[in-house]
RNA sequence: GGGCCCGUAGCUCAACUGGCAGAGCAGCAGACUCUUAAUCUGUUGGUUGAAGGUUCGAUUCCUUCCGGGCUCACCA
């Protein structure tokens, strides 16, 4: 601060504007050029100043509250004018400045305590000196404590009439307009703190997070399974198909991969007897972001014992209406121009039979195709897989065999248009190195995914627990790694040795939270639903200081 | 990474074909003892994301960079 004091800024900084206009550039003095962010922090520090000269504490540590405003709603929310001057209830409540109204002798302050807002009516006669000291000095934002009694005004309105007020914390920054609120997307990602202040809509997301979540246990946990946590920290990163993050433990000089999933520790348990487990925890995959992709993501996964992909399919209906209910009250959920229902049963597509039928419609009015109508036995053929994916437009890479082609066409041609929760199972075999084939057919695993909303939600498969099976697919992948791609499964030798000692049959299952909670929130961005999504690093500094360097 | 778009006061947004950077809210000063986007009067606040270039003159046109959004590719 170059200012002897504040004071002296405010005062001096209302001549800045005609002095900027009659001085040239070189003669501006340094010390009393402001921004509007500054000038107004500085006055409002200047109220803060004047509090602590009248002997207010001015960032006391406690303030004994009878209620919060939320319950105080609850409460008195329902009690007419008449009731509440019968029984005038006394109340002490806090909360942060989100409006005030002033006529001179008489304000309302509008009180936040994050979730519920309730009015607060200071009449000069009604208050205590100190009291009314403190109010004059409040701005837009502060912290305050209330004492006084609940009634109703003329117009009706919920309100408390203050007898006291107790200054708590200072707001020293102006925030967001209150009527257009904060809508600048990067801000509210970026500072989400200004975010949940002014926007409720944004607080309400979190809340049905939050929910989703819980009802999640509950689900889980009334069926009897056993939550559990296993290393994010992993020596090697398996259990899907993703480039890892790497870092380093000092002391064991190690690298270490922070993990893409869980499920191989996950079955590892269930080797050890714990025949239900799941775990709701943060994967992390170095690949691109967009409005479905963040780094760090949440999934659930959970696994039973002696059961099927059969059997995941209908606890999946099961889990998610009961989700749904718990956190939107129903069934139906709106999505874009859309209703999502979660009510089962769900639609479920076989993915070769869904893949041949949506491409023989395709090709139709294709001029240059003369095959005729594609069937699921044309897509296990490599060739005329590839025939088919080139017609349609589609990259065919030299390594990848019919199954991956087959699943190739399936995403391009259904994958935005699966809006209603739908199954789609029995995936190639090529594609999904940890699920076990079906009996009459080992090109194909017991496998589904559920879409929604346009997107994968949740994946499941019964468990490949055949040890010279498993060893076979992650040789499978190593050839696949050896031949550039990186996001192929390496060999986990332990995995297989725990293998051997003896996997029940199992069904194993992951969903994805966050994009569950885009569904049950019509949250078009995965951003909406993580309260601190992934963002190239800006410091506030940086932002106002000049960019140079920077890498490439 | 490719394509398209955006960046102006604390916030929400204007500024015609290149011609003195504006409004509302917030803030500040004043009036007002039941308002609720309170109202009324006056008023402060800007290196127009950054750096170059073209031009007599750039918020506007060009280049590069920074940050963001959508989208395609990759993935969940």
């Amino acid at each position: 601060m170059r200012c002897g004091s504040s004071t002296a800024c405010s005062t001096r900084s209302i001549a800045t504007g005609r002095l900027r206009r009659r001085l040239a550039p070189t003669q501006w003095i340094d010390g009393i050029l402001m921004s509007s962010e500054k000038e107004q922090a500085a006055q409002r520090q200047a109220k803060l100043d004047e509090l602590l000269a009248l002997g207010v504490a001015p960032y006391p540590s406690r303030f004994g509250r009878t209620i919060d405003i939320t319950a105080l709603i609850e409460r008195y929310g329902a009690q007419t004018g008449e009731e509440l001057e019968a029984e005038r209830p006394s109340v002490t409540v806090a909360g942060r400045i989100l409006g005030i109204r002033s006529f001179g002798k008489a304000s309302f302050l509008v009180l936040s305590d994050g979730r519920e807002r309730v009015q607060v009516y200071v009449r000069a006669d009604s208050v205590d000196a100190a009291s009314l000291e403190i109010f004059r000095r409040l701005d837009f934002g502060d912290h305050v404590g209330v004492e006084g009694r609940v009634f109703r005004t003329r117009t009706n309105e919920l309100s408390i009439w203050a007898s006291r007020l107790e200054f708590l914390a200072k707001c020293r920054l102006p925030l967001p307009e209150k009527w257009h609120g904060l809508t600048d997307v990067e801000v509210r990602y970026r500072q989400r703190y200004l975010d949940l202040i002014v926007n409720p809509a944004s607080r309400r997301v979190f809340e049905a997070r939050a929910r989703t979540v819980a009802a999640i246990r509950q689900f889980l946990n009334g069926r009897g399974f056993l939550e559990v946590e296993t290393p994010m920290m992993q020596p090697m990163a398996g259990g899907a198909l993703a480039r890892p993050f790497i870092t380093h433990h000092n002391a064991l000089d190690i690298d270490l991969y922070l993990r893409i999933a869980p499920e191989l520790y996950l079955k590892r348990l269930t080797v050890g007897g714990f025949e239900k487990v799941y775990e709701i925890n943060r994967n992390f995959r170095n690949e691109g972001i967009s409005t479905q992709h963040n780094p760090e993501f949440t999934m659930l996964e959970f696994y039973e014992a002696y059961v099927d992909y059969e059997h995941l399919m209908q606890m999946t209906e099961e889990m998610l209406s009961h989700v749904a209910a718990q956190v939107t009250g129903g069934s139906d959920t709106p999505w874009g121009d859309h209703i999502v229902s979660f009510a089962p049963p769900y639609r479920r597509l076989s993915l070769r039979d869904a893949a041949a039928e949506a491409a023989s419609q395709r090709l139709a009015s294709v001029p240059s195709w003369r095959e005729g109508t594609v069937t699921a036995t044309d897509l296990r053929d490599r060739s005329r897989a590839e025939a088919v994916a080139r017609a349609l437009g589609l990259e065919v890479e030299p390594g990848h065999g019919a199954g991956r082609i087959a699943t190739t066409i399936f995403e391009a041609l259904w994958e935005a248009d699966l809006v209603q929760p739908t199954f789609v199972y029995d995936f190639p075999t090529e594609v999904s190195p940890l699920s076990k084939q079906k009996a009459d057919d080992p090109d194909t695993v017991e496998r589904f995914e559920l879409y929604a909303g346009g997107f994968e939600v949740a994946n499941g498969f019964s468990e490949l627990n055949d040890p010279v099976e498993q060893r076979a697919r992650f040789e499978a992948q190593l050839r696949d790694r050896a031949a550039g791609d990186a996001e192929a499964h390496q060999m986990d030798e332990d995995y297989i040795r725990a293998l051997e000692y003896g996997l029940p049959p199992t069904g194993g299952e992951g969903i994805g939270i966050d994009r569950l909670v885009m569904l049950l929130t019509n949250s078009p961005s995965i951003r909406d639903v993580i309260l601190f999504p992934l963002m190239r690093p800006r410091t506030l500094e940086a932002a106002t200081a000049d960019d140079d360097g920077g890498d490439a």
